[in-house]
DNA sequence: GCCAACGTTGGC
DNA sequence: GCCAACGTTGGC
C-alpha cells in the first residue's frame, strides 16, 4: 500500500465536490504528463491519496480520498471536444490513463502549503520544493499521518 | 540527438 | 498578471 498526493484546482473540481459525488467518486481524467501518469499506473485499491488544492488562496491539502479503481485509458484523449483531446492517442494506444479515487474524509483542518513547509518532517515531500510541478506524486506514510495530524484528523 | 522556442504549471 | 521552473516540440 502507498501513498499519494494529488493535485486539483478547487476552482475547477474541489473536495467538497469530490464529497458530494455520486459515490464520492471520480474519474481522474486529464492528467497529461507521462511521470504523473507513471504514479497513477503503480496505483493499487485502497491507497491513500492527499487531496491537493492548487492555484488556490491559500493552496494546501484539504482531505484523504483512497483509490478506487485502477488505472484505465482516459477518454477524454479522444474526444476533440475536450479540453484534455491528445490526437496522438488512439484506441489500440491510448496513451494516456486515468485512475478514480473516492473521497474518505475531510481534514478537520484544512493544511495550508505554508504549514507543510514549515514542518521539518515534510521537508522532503516533493509538493513543497521549489518548481515541483507533478500533478500526481507519491508521499510516504509517514508523511500522509503527519498531515493529518497537522488537520487536526480527519472529519 | 541536440537545443531553442514554446507552452504549462502553479505560487506569489 | 508575473514569472521561474519545467516539459514538450520540432528543425536541423
Amino acid at each position: 500500500m502507498r501513498c499519494w498526493l494529488m493535485k486539483s484546482e478547487p476552482d475547477v473540481f474541489s473536495f467538497d465536490d469530490l464529497m458530494r459525488a455520486e459515490g464520492r467518486t471520480t474519474s481522474w481524467e486529464g492528467v497529461r504528463n507521462y511521470r504523473a501518469r507513471n504514479f497513477m499506473k503503480e496505483m493499487e485499491l485502497g491507497d491513500r491519496v492527499l487531496y491537493y488544492h492548487s492555484n488556490a488562496d491559500p493552496p494546501g491539502v484539504a482531505g484523504v480520498a483512497e483509490v478506487a479503481r485502477l488505472a484505465y485509458p482516459d477518454h477524454t484523449a479522444r474526444d476533440p471536444s475536450s479540453d484534455y483531446y491528445d490526437p496522438k492517442a488512439t484506441a489500440d494506444k491510448p496513451i494516456w490513463e486515468m485512475v478514480d479515487i473516492r473521497a474518505v474524509a475531510p481534514l478537520r483542518r484544512f493544511v495550508s502549503l505554508d504549514e507543510l513547509k514549515a514542518d521539518p518532517r515534510l521537508a522532503a515531500m516533493l509538493v513543497v520544493q521549489k518548481g515541483q510541478r507533478l500533478s500526481v506524486m507519491p508521499v510516504t506514510s509517514e508523511e500522509l499521518a503527519v498531515v493529518i495530524e497537522l488537520g487536526g484528523g480527519l472529519g
